[in-house]
DNA sequence: ACTAACATGTAATCTGTTACATGATTGA
DNA sequence: TCAATCATGTAACAGATTACATGTTAGT
């Protein structure tokens, strides 16, 4: 999840270390900050597996500036990752969002549109998150006050999501 | 997480591992499943800091379950976690569904409330995903696609789980 | 005969968090 | 003077994923 949003801004422009984790705090931080324990061992994952270059840059100011470039085999797996997300990445709605994020780089429209197909599919699919006697609870068979708000609140989040979805993949049609 | 989910679950009744994995499957793995190498160790954990209790117990078929009881000191955990949710947990949408789904067992309305309207504050501070130039980029000025429709559904969720939070607030005071 | 559901666990590996460690610059 | 922001990293630890390992029962 980090990886694929430390190639998508790099597939924007080269950054350095930390602007990197700003950009990437703002987009999916505003739960759980990026930490530099985490950022950091990535990069050089990255870096070693040759998906990035890095170069010093000196600023001047305070330490030297390490600035990461994508190279070609990185955009290549970026644009893997976002043409074939794993499972997860479509059912798991944060990760989905990062994904958003950076589906846009696809060149290919109808590359995009099947990315947002499996999502609509996924949300399109019935899920219960509480079962009784091994049988699903209907959201009037739901007691519990907050259980009942998870599960209006889940609908209108899909409702709203399905909507988007939707009307975006008909304007891939008509395109 | 797992932790917490195990704990409310077992707040309720008596369960043994494979049952445990299942609700927690329904509630959380929508998105990712539990794994076992997740859940089994957790449940030692747990066990291990005097939390749970383990009895066996012969289901005539297959291996012999592993029933697991919450102690007392379990259910002050539980009720001290419910009741004081670190910061992520406020923040992570998905980690406060799951407080959500186990908040009916704190006894006091307004321990309920506290947290409610925790959950308040932290949607009505305005965040932003993207900047440009240092500066958050309103939604208008968003020219990605998607991008802007993250920014819509963002803000339709953010909309319905207050409006969710904000009528629960006010029944939760007339009480 | 095969698949799914039931039922429990371990081991290698990966990723992330938290804390540590350093140091300059800018604004209140 | 003190806090925040800029800027980079490491180390210990916690937690999760994936794959391995085993075996029964029920349904197709």
């Amino acid at each position: 999840m980090l990886a694929l949003a430390v190639l998508g801004f790099l597939a924007e422009e080269p950054l350095h270390a930390y602007e990197l984790r700003r950009r990437i705090s703002d987009l999916m931080g505003h739960a759980r900050p990026v930490s530099d324990g985490a950022l950091y061992p990535a990069l050089n994952r990255l870096l070693k597996a040759g998906l990035l270059d890095r170069r010093a840059e000196e600023s001047g100011t305070g330490p030297t500036r390490q600035v990461f470039t994508l190279t070609p085999s990185g955009r290549e797996e970026l644009l893997r990752r976002l043409a074939e997300p794993s499972e997860i990445e479509i059912s798991d709605g944060s990760s989905f969002f990062t994904l958003l994020a950076f589906l846009g780089h696809l060149p290919e429209p109808a590359a995009q549109a099947r990315v947002l197909r499996r999502r609509l599919d996924f949300l399109t699919t019935p899920a219960s998150f509480f079962h009784e006697d091994g049988r699903p609870l209907r959201a009037a068979d739901v007691t519990d006050r907050y259980r009942r708000g998870m599960l209006v609140m889940a609908r209108a989040q899909s409702k709203a999501e399905r909507d988007w979805l939707t009307s975006e993949l008909a304007e891939l049609d008509r395109s």
